[in-house]
Formats: C-alpha cells, sequence, structure tokens
DNA sequence: TTCAAAACAATCAAATTCAATCATTTATTT
DNA sequence: AAATAAATGATTGAATTTGATTGTTTTGAA
C-alpha cells in the first residue's frame, strides 16, 4: 500500500472515529506496526491527527469542514478505494436480487451506499436511513423513498432517531440490506453505538435480512453485536472468502452467494 | 498504446480510485514502468494528477463534493433572483427572530426556502419537512437538522407520511415559520392537500406560530384552511399592506412586523 | 513499591522507488 | 528510402521507505 494511501486511510478511519489503536491500523491497513508510528508522527505534525499511547486520536478543530466533507461522500469513497472493485460487484449483486416494485430497506454505509449506483434505473420502495442515499436516489432516479424521522448526522450521513416508536414501524418491507464491519459466529456486528439502535428497528420491518460483506469482513469482529446469525437470511461476499468462514454460514442455514473478485 | 491513449487511461483510472501503484498502472496498460512514470510526471506537470511516492493521486478526489457545494448553495441563488426582493426580505427579517441555539420548525414552500439563504451561518435546531431545505443546509451550514419520516415527494420537494403518529411528536420547539399563499380573517390558508396535514402536524410541536406573507397574499384565500388566525402569534409582511387588512390582524392580537418594500 | 506487559523511539539492513542515462524501437519528415 | 526526431525499455546508483530488532519508558496489576 501507498504511504499517501496508507495516511489517508488513517484520516478516514478518524474520521469516523475518535479514536484508533496502532495495532488495530496495522492490521487493518497490513503494515507494520513500525510504519504506523511513521505515519501517525507525519499526520499529528501535520496537525491532521493527534497522536496519543496507544494510537491516534481525531482532532475536529474544524469540526463543521470535516462534517461537511464526509457527507459530501468520503464514506463512499473510502469504500472506494479499499476495495474498489470488490465492493462494487457486491453491491451490483445485491441490486440484482430485487424486482421492480418491490419494498426494500438498506442502511448507511459505505458498503450499501455503492448500491445507489445500480438502483438508478429501478423503481424500488426504498426505506432509507442514509441521507446521502436518499439524496443521490431523489435527484437521479424514480425510486420511491422513504425515510424514517429523526436528527441529520453529517459525519455519517445517516437520520437517527433517539425515539421507539417512528414513522418505520407502519411499514413492512420485503428485504433488508445491511453492509456491516465483521461478520462471524457470534453474528452481524456494528462498530457505532448510534447505528446499531438505528438498524435494529429497521431490522424489524422487514421479511429478509441480506448481508452485504466482502471476504475481509468474514471472521472479523466490531465492537457491537447486531444481531444473531440466525437473522441472516443471505450473505453476499466474494471469491475470496476463507471456506473456515463460510462453512459457519453453510451451517446456520444461510444463503451464501459469492461474486468473483477481480484479483483472486 | 499510443501515449495519449494511456495517459488518458491513467486519469480513467484515477477518477474511480484515487491512488494506484506504478506498478498496477505498468501491469494493467501494459508498459514499462519508466513509461509509466515518464507519463505521471507529465500529468502531474498538467496538474491532471499529484504524482506521489510509489505511484499517482487523484486530484480531484473531492470532485463529486465540490460540484454539489456549488450547485447547492446556487440553490439559494437561484431561489434569490426568481423571487421578488420582498420576499428575500421577508424571509430575513424572519430568521433575524430566532437566536443562536433556539429550535424552530420551517414549513415546506417557496416563502420558508428562501430564509435557508441567511441561516447559513447560525447554528439553531430546524426540524422541517423541507427536503430540498434540509439538503441545502445540511450541506452548507452547522444547524442541527431534523425530519419527520415518510416518503420524499419530489416535485414539492418535502417528506410526507400518511401516519398520525411520528418521530415529530416528540419534539417540542419554539417557533414555527409558515409561508402561505393566502391569510385572512378567515385563517391561514394552504393550496396542497398533501401539505395541509404535514403543516398541522408540524403545527402541534411549536409554541408560536410566526407566518411569513407579503402584502399580495393580505385578504387572499385558498382552497384550504390550515388553522383559525388565533394560532397565529406574529405575521411578517411587507409596507405595500392594506389597512384594511392590517386592522383585522391587530383585532386578533397578531404582532405584525412590516419590512420595507423596495418598490413602493 | 515492584513487576510484567505493552508501547515507544532509535537504529539498521533489506527492499522499494526514483531520476538519469543510454541503446533500441517507433514515428515523422524529407 | 533515408534521415531525423520522439518514445520506449532496460540499467544504474542514489534516495527513500519499510519491517525487524534493540533497549528504554510507560502503564496497570499484584
Amino acid at each position: 500500500m501507498l504511504e499517501k494511501q496508507r495516511q489517508q486511510l488513517i484520516l478516514d478511519i478518524l474520521d469516523e472515529q475518535q479514536f484508533v489503536h496502532v495495532k488495530s491500523l496495522s492490521e487493518q491497513l497490513d503494515s507494520s506496526e513500525a510504519t504506523i508510528r511513521r505515519d501517525l508522527l507525519k499526520l499529528s505534525q501535520q496537525n491532521k491527527i493527534k497522536k496519543i499511547r496507544g494510537g491516534a486520536q481525531a482532532v475536529n478543530f474544524d469540526r463543521s469542514a470535516l462534517q461537511r466533507r464526509s457527507l459530501s461522500s468520503s464514506a463512499f469513497l473510502v469504500a472506494k478505494q479499499q476495495q474498489p472493485e470488490v465492493k462494487r460487484l457486491i453491491a451490483k449483486k445485491a441490486v440484482e436480487l430485487c424486482s421492480d416494485g418491490e419494498s426494500i430497506i438498506i442502511n448507511g454505509g459505505s458498503s450499501t451506499f455503492m448500491m445507489g449506483e445500480f438502483l438508478l434505473e429501478r423503481e424500488l420502495n426504498i426505506l432509507t436511513n442514509s441521507f446521502v442515499l436518499a439524496q443521490e436516489l431523489t435527484e437521479n432516479s424514480d425510486n420511491n423513498l422513504i425515510l424514517p424521522g429523526g436528527e441529520i448526522y453529517r459525519k455519517q450521513g445517516i437520520i437517527l432517531s433517539a425515539f421507539e416508536n417512528d414513522t418505520i414501524q407502519y411499514y413492512s418491507m420485503d428485504k433488508m440490506f445491511m453492509g456491516t464491519p465483521g461478520i462471524g459466529e457470534y453474528g452481524v456486528t456494528e462498530s457505532d453505538t448510534l447505528l446499531i439502535r438505528s438498524e435494529q428497528k429497521l431490522l424489524k420491518q422487514a421479511d429478509k435480512l441480506i448481508v452485504l460483506a466482502d471476504s475481509s469482513k468474514l471472521g472479523r469482529k466490531s465492537n457491537f453485536i447486531l444481531c444473531p446469525l440466525e437473522e441472516v437470511d443471505i450473505l453476499i461476499t466474494d471469491s475470496n472468502a476463507d471456506e473456515k468462514h463460510l462453512k459457519v454460514f453453510h451451517d446456520k442455514n444461510i444463503e451464501v452467494i459469492i461474486v468473483d473478485a477481480p484479483d483472486s
């Protein structure tokens, strides 16, 4: 991985969470801890992050600017940068599972955001808490869009409500598409505490759950468990997936759809 | 492969992914690394890419955001040009009634949309069923935005819910700003059947109702009555207002704010 | 306080990337 | 076709980056 690319990714990660461990970065970016430390040193000298013992901390000296930038789709770009082709193919396959006229739920997040590209020419009923996705599809497609009520979180580009009962409880949808930072025997995980509630609420309104997770997400575990594997109906991943992981899903009767990874 | 062709392909690739290795380009384009380096040098001299150690970085990686930004702030500019100056002054006065930190409701519609221009530098809690206003202010301001749940109606640019109980019932706001096609002794009127329900629901959550209506709207009556005059606390209109109409509002103890009409 | 584990900066050797150079191939002009 | 110009690919040594190793510092538990 390129030096600049690595550093950009560190910034992107810190855009989404307040703190990261050196170790975690080293694993995620597939570089030695020494290299990560050097990156952190450089970035902190540029005042782009704050270097603290154990890792790095986000420096929100210009919170508004950062928020605006992330909303505009940096999350989308990070996703693209990390796994450009694979994620796109997975998103494409996900959209192919829908027929026009169907009602689907799409949760906020970079993986599912990529579905947008393939939804442009479709006509579905789409319930989503992703404000950015709704924006794109409202402007550029004929899909019918439904939003949950709540506050707009610029950084994540999503709408969240603190209240139990909101508009979405009245909607019954066919499928829910969900991206995740990690899925394994323990279930589907999520890193953001804000997101997890909202996603659980959305999940209740869907008949089927379809998880989008490229091979790097399999067996990974993020901070919080969103739902057990039993809830998952279909998993879409790529051909780099480890047999060991796939077996777990198979044992739970999850239908696994595998798309060809370009560089496998 | 021709030189120009190769360089265009490099640009295409960087249009998609922000970073590439020299090695990867060399393989993809079937040229030596030396040639690729020369291409990168030329392209970077033209400022079309950024040359970094190990490869190249897209310079316009935030292009979509930039486009959207200029386009979106121009949404206010367009409104500014199309609407008469009076409406703008009324909108400005309306925003001046708010102090930072306050919670306000703004209904969808062209008059109230113009408030957006003056809200850019403010920090308020804004509950609005105007999807377009929310969009603009999310991208270009630091206001906290709250949306009701429901379906997006493209034509009107608003969010509507068919259900009685939605998220907004939990919000208690200081002021509601409402534009209207007609206001008179019979009350505040509205022409759009879709809008009227939604606005009545919003109204319930506000302590004070402030109506924006230039002088041409006074004494006018549109198809439906949204609420009686008793509910109105403040009316903002312009200096062309007829005394006869103003007396009606005065009798109902409505505070009337009059802005100077430029061509009066 | 003591101790062990973790995180750290400094250092070094290996690997990678680079610009410069030159011979060869390809394109253009005469 | 010959001469000239331009582009390409290979080679080189220098510069930079990287991961591993070292010993030191910090941390939290005993």
